[in-house]
DNA sequence: ATTTTATGTCGTAAACATACGTCATAATTT
DNA sequence: AAATTATGACGTATGTTTACGACATAAAAT
């Protein structure tokens, strides 16, 4: 395995650069900006939405899924998907303390430290 | 090609699924951390702190400066790494007004009216 | 002038991602 | 009971990423 190296990070580094790698597919994007706009659909629905085949959307579906970003109830044959909101919250703080670290000053209220 | 499909969707989702890719892997995470705390340093200095061969290094290297997030300037044999900080604003805002627009609302503090 | 140093380029193997067709299956509908 | 529908699982071709060794080159040090 060769990105095993992956493991050599930071753990907080791992999950970061693993939720961007979640939303590093456009398709992915349009899928949760759609679930955010209908609250919860079913496959079929995203795949018609999506200029892209049923099966390819599904695998999009499998990778927000196993990312925790979104999750599927399944009704007879239907699954419904939904968005996991505590997940985009964790994802937005993490990308939010990262970018603070670097760059973006994440608190711009606190004046009063080194 | 395969993956010319990427052009279907809206470019401001393109744009932000590109800057997540660069964002997608802990090494180049580990970059932009070392550069913010150093301001600026050289390849030979990021390879020795980051445990990956050098090459590698500078594959991720070359992968950020395409993604815009850094700059290299050549002086004598030495290149020297920065942070483009407008790139890293312009990559929050666009994943700020993403989550916002799906999930985590990007502007609580404007109560009224700019 | 020769050696050392820092970096980039090229090649490449292995792993992953993307896109989709086909098949299987289980719940509805007819 | 048979047909339809929605989905997941599997296979697979093509393309991309990751990781690194080997070589090239140009500046600096000796």
């Amino acid at each position: 395995m060769v990105q095993a190296k992956k493991q050599l990070f930071d753990s907080k580094l791992q999950r970061c650069s693993d939720y961007c790698k979640a939303l590093s597919h456009p398709a992915r994007l349009a899928i949760l900006k759609h679930l955010s706009e209908v609250q919860t659909c079913i496959t079929g629905d995203i795949s018609s939405e999506i200029p892209l085949g049923r099966t390819t959307i599904n695998q999009h579906l499998a990778e927000l899924k196993s990312a925790g970003l979104i999750q599927g109830n399944i009704a007879g044959v239907r699954t419904y998907y939904c968005l996991k909101t505590e997940a985009l919250f964790e994802l937005k703080n993490l990308i939010d303390e990262f970018l603070g670290q670097i760059c973006c000053n994440e608190k711009p209220k606190e004046m009063s430290n080194p």
